[in-house]
DNA sequence: CATGAATGAGTCTTCATTCAT
DNA sequence: GATGAATGAAGACTCATTCAT
């Protein structure tokens, strides 16, 4: 306690233009990564773009991957809250409705940085650091099913881990795809695409007649006589 | 007229042997691509890994990106034979029959070198001639659109190419996600995971009652009153 | 105000370490060039010899043929430093000491660095950079030529320029030929061809005779009659 | 003798097509060499250009510089050639006229293919074989003398080798500098150079008046006090 | 003899990282 | 703590030359 009153404020002053520090080279790495590609994202580019001295970048980060990783969490923060806010106010939402709302926050979320995501997801090499934060993702998967937990009583998929799995990974590629691909097919035509989605996602969840397709035993390759 | 003889299996000699060193070349750039990653993936590596001088795949390749994409053409030409199959084979089933059908041929082509697909979504930047690659991926498309265009009558969503599109990339990005990242969930229950994605899939084509979910307009950030 | 002082000389402290790094490596790439020729000088040894990793040498050039044009421009301008030092001298001379003052000139401008002076004449491709290095040769025309303007009452011959042309080349390929490659012809008698030299320019300059030489017209070869 | 009989005859319709390769390979040579400078002809290259294999051409020349040095002494044989036809020509001519003679043979040897000269001039590096190669200068430079010598009675200049050395180099200098490097200063006023050049070697062959300028003793340098 | 596939040493250049100031 | 010069391993690619066919 006694130690509080001089080291708190003067660390937190200190803290302060650390993270200030920290968010310049996060930023500097956005820049260089979207304008240059990973390949030639050199901490020292980085460094420079950023108006700061090498040295002073691996005083903050002890190498390019952990800047790297923390720059794609940061990023993966700011798509998660836009999701998160859109959870807690679709809470009292009817399931279409309230499906529909997420489907338009995933669409937001790959708005964040479009050009950022889209290296993030083709150049960056998940290995080390970067696998951990997939674990990011994970939490989305946590958010959603407690969602649907909540709206259990609508929902007539038996096993709602592989649910929350199956509409959580097809809301994330559509929206990718579109977004990041096909840019073209949005432009003022976003509702409709939210709107498919939704209908894919909700007549998945909540088949309406009861002809389940149930999935025959494979035809292909009896080659071997085997059923 | 004697000598015509030689002269022809000669020639198609050479060029077995250049077949045979391009097998060869490729079959060594998925071996260290799996094994080392996309970064550290140096010609010289891959010659070495051949058993082969950097020269002679610079005799069959201009450069690092060629010899990379000529790889992912064999690899989505692998997967693509598939597909093909899969589709041909489905022409006259009924609709969730054929789907079914084609998902599990889509989980097939992910699990013809599944590792080796994960490097290229995840690492190999799409540049240059990488761009064009993704043309074989358009052929997907086409192949699916008409055979969606064959079964019209059994589905009921209008626009056949946003139709197309959201099918081929939900149940492409579906099968990327469970082959690749989760491939525990589908140990021994693949038919469990072909059924749902089908049945996400046949719902969204055929939704049997009338209550097609209609976005509603955005509720949140009503930012410029557009559609 | 205090901590001024140490700012200033710490900054040209850098710049003159910074310059010392570049006279080192021009020294050792006019080693390497002497003693290898241009083929072998590559940017490794250069360092090697220079005792600096290629690293910093990449760090003060962008490329091989940058340090090489460093070098050239660095040797051009000590060559020319001389002739502007004997033009400055030379002014008040009548014509013939002038000229042959200037010659002499040109003769200890060549002993510079003569085997330096030999790689650059015979195998550094004029590309480039290199290109632009040649104005340097246009300062000495220029400067000849303000001087003869200057002596133009003991000049006949009536287009200065092609005179002047004509002066600077002849003297720069005599000087060059014995210098580079009769060395034995000039030993312990280096006036006795400043004298041939100049005897050639100044009966040039200035026949005293009226008989001018016209050439008659091509006899061989008479192709289309033109002059 | 008696084998003289069928060996000779297909030993000389070898030695035509021998003659033959070696001239189609020094033509492709030549080619690549104007076209794409001495660093980028690879014998690769060389040797496709000639429509031949690589192999062809190591039975032919053992190495790249001798190719090189093949067409360098071939090139300078053509020049060389001019050269000797204009002083037959020339034998009976008066000095004036037949000075004016050899400088306009010397021009013409020039554009024999001045493109090729600029490149061994400016790129080939003189080692090895190549240095043998400047004794077909050496032939010059012997059959001028050769003509001074019969027209020595119209020469005041003491010593005829310099004045033959001086005279070849500054008339060699001056062609080379005004065909290879002032070429617009040659088109339709090559007489005028040719006049010019002629002038200068006759006035200094025959100096009119007595005056022949002595160089006085340098007259820099006397910082240290010495005369 | 001709061929041209194969070789691998050697070239230029980049970049993550360190450390003296 | 900041700086940025220095490092040198490593990468993509070229090319003279050889040799089995």
């Amino acid at each position: 306690m006694a130690r509080a009153i001089p080291t708190t404020p003067r660390k937190s002053a200190t803290q302060k233009r650390s993270q200030a520090m920290v968010e310049t080279l996060l930023d500097a790495t956005a820049r260089v990564l979207t304008r240059e590609g990973y390949d030639r994202a050199s901490t020292n580019r980085i460094a420079a773009t950023a108006g700061v001295s090498v040295g002073s970048l691996y005083q903050y980060f002890p190498n390019k991957e952990a800047l790297v990783a923390a720059l794609v969490a940061r990023h993966n923060r700011q798509m998660l809250e836009l999701l998160r806010d859109a959870l807690k106010e679709v809470a009292s939402f009817d399931l279409a409705t309230a499906i529909g709302e997420l489907v338009r926050a995933a669409v937001d979320a790959h708005l964040v940085d479009s050009a950022l995501h889209r290296i993030f997801a083709e150049q960056v090499p998940r290995l080390g650091q970067l696998a951990k934060i997939d674990a990011l993702q994970q939490e989305t998967f946590l958010m959603v099913r407690a969602y649907l937990e909540e709206r259990r009583a609508e929902i007539s998929v038996p096993d709602l881990d592989s649910a929350t799995a199956i509409c959580v990974t097809a809301v994330e590629a559509l929206t990718h795809e579109f977004v990041i691909n096909r840019p073209e097919a949005l432009d003022g035509d976003r509702d409709r695409f939210i709107g498919e989605v939704t209908r894919l996602i909700v007549g998945y969840l909540r088949p309406a007649d009861g002809a389940t397709p149930r999935v025959a035993a494979p035809r292909r390759r009896a080659r071997t006589g085997g059923l």
